[in-house]
DNA sequence: GAGTAACAAG
DNA sequence: CTTGTTACTC
């Protein structure tokens, strides 16, 4: 069995212990974060290191960044864009761009399981500079996955914060959600022609109703009124798919002190 | 008896559970704080109220700020030169000046006894235009005891963040002490010019030797080591002098989480 | 509402 | 080293 989260720490160096006091309770064999909001240089590998963890990172001052935690070490670890597209022989202006922030990590299990962890630009509001972005950074992402679908190993999930409610169920109030950032039919159909390569939701395997979020905004006290949004996902290939066993989001990181706004979503897949 | 302290707390709202907690273990007639850096309207009364203290408050944004947190109401309660120097029939020039910074306030305890709290500029380094602000600032202070002196109550007790070691043996490392701020013979001279008026360091009365301070400096571990400074200082009328059977420096707060760099003296005065 | 940065002050 | 402010981002 194979278990992978996904989790967006909003900052590493404040949430360490979180973050590692979880994984105690929660072993998995990969944590993807996102915004870890560090340097490399500052990473804090030595919380980690303690527990029987190691990072494969990629990381910027104060913004984003993405890191791979695993029991074992990964292999093809791929930071950015740019590598992958590389070695597909593709132009690079568009990477060599986009990766200025940090968002993509991608690295393979020894099961031979691709992980690629994924923090999706925000966007801002409907129409800004920074929504534009998001929908250039999703058209080179399509790129990205279809170079990694062409090469080994076949079995891929994406996961990450996806910035995007793909369904109404996955808003606590959809009304007006067609001009709301993270859930405009554009921003969905950006996401949905990743999913048509040849990915499903697992989360939605499991669970078919609403109610069920992964992120409360820090205002409005959200989190105790359950105003929330599945904007963390996990989404697998068809082989993958069929073998996943569960897909759980775990609220209680999102009620202690100090918290990140998202909480992690845990998938198991079986051998 | 009555028992009085002065503690430079850097920023009441951050030390509120520091200074409750301190005064539930050692309860006093008058708290004397500085550095509150915060305007009156942001004051953390509640916390006092609850445990039977009440707040005379003279405070302002970010820097500077003072307080009298009293379990019996003071009298006479006065903010600033102004007042104090305005009742005297003084000019009002550089009382208005200085009091833009709020580091001047004084009350009359039910005893009858008045205390002055003070937060002597710090001077920044010898020769800077801060360092001329707190000679300027001496001037106008003299001025101002001298008004306070000329009416009831006679007691008088000054306390506060002096920002001046009068002498080598308050000093961890006196060496070079002439050319550093809050050791200069003229920052020396001009609070001794202060105390011509009548006033005598209590704390001496008690203890002769080096090695006791109340501030350390964050930087460099210097509480460990006990590079410290005596600067926070209780001065007494000779009336109340006389009468006071201890003047002591608890250094415990500075060892807590996140402490102030002071720490608290109390002294006690008999009947 | 909460994170980081850069600045000022001590 | 620690605090507060402003400005920015999510």
């Amino acid at each position: 069995m194979t278990k992978i989260s996904t989790w967006n720490v909003n900052s590493i160096r404040t949430r360490i212990t979180h973050v590692t006091d979880w994984l105690q309770t929660n072993p998995v064999d990969v944590l993807c974060l996102q915004e870890t909001k560090v340097v490399d240089a500052d990473f804090p590998h030595t919380p980690f290191e303690e527990i029987g963890y190691q990072a494969e990172i990629f990381g910027q001052k104060a913004y984003n960044g993405v890191a791979l935690i695993s029991k074992s070490p990964l292999t093809n670890v791929q930071a950015g864009f740019t590598p992958v597209l590389e070695a597909a022989g593709k132009s690079l202006d568009e990477a060599t761009f986009f990766d200025e922030q940090k968002r993509v990590i991608t690295g393979v299990t020894a099961s031979g399981l691709r992980v690629v962890n994924l923090y999706v630009p925000n966007g801002s509001s409907v129409g800004s500079e920074k929504y534009d972005y998001k929908l250039r950074w999703f058209r080179l992402l399509k790129q990205y996955m279809e170079c990694l679908l062409a090469v080994k190993p076949k079995p891929i999930l994406i996961c990450g914060d996806f910035n995007i409610a793909l369904e109404d169920r996955d808003i606590y109030k959809p009304e007006g959600r067609e001009k709301h950032i993270m859930s405009t039919p554009v921003e969905r159909e950006s996401l949905r022609s990743i999913l048509e390569l040849g990915f499903a939701d697992v989360f939605r395997k499991f669970t078919a109703e609403s109610g069920h979020y992964s992120w409360w905004d820090y205002r409005a006290a959200s989190f105790n009124r359950n105003m929330g949004w599945r904007i963390d996902h996990h989404y697998l290939t068809p082989e993958l798919y069929e073998r996943a066993t569960s897909c759980t989001i775990d609220k209680a990181p999102r009620g202690l002190e100090k918290p990140s706004d998202h909480t992690p979503v845990t998938v198991e897949i079986s051998d």
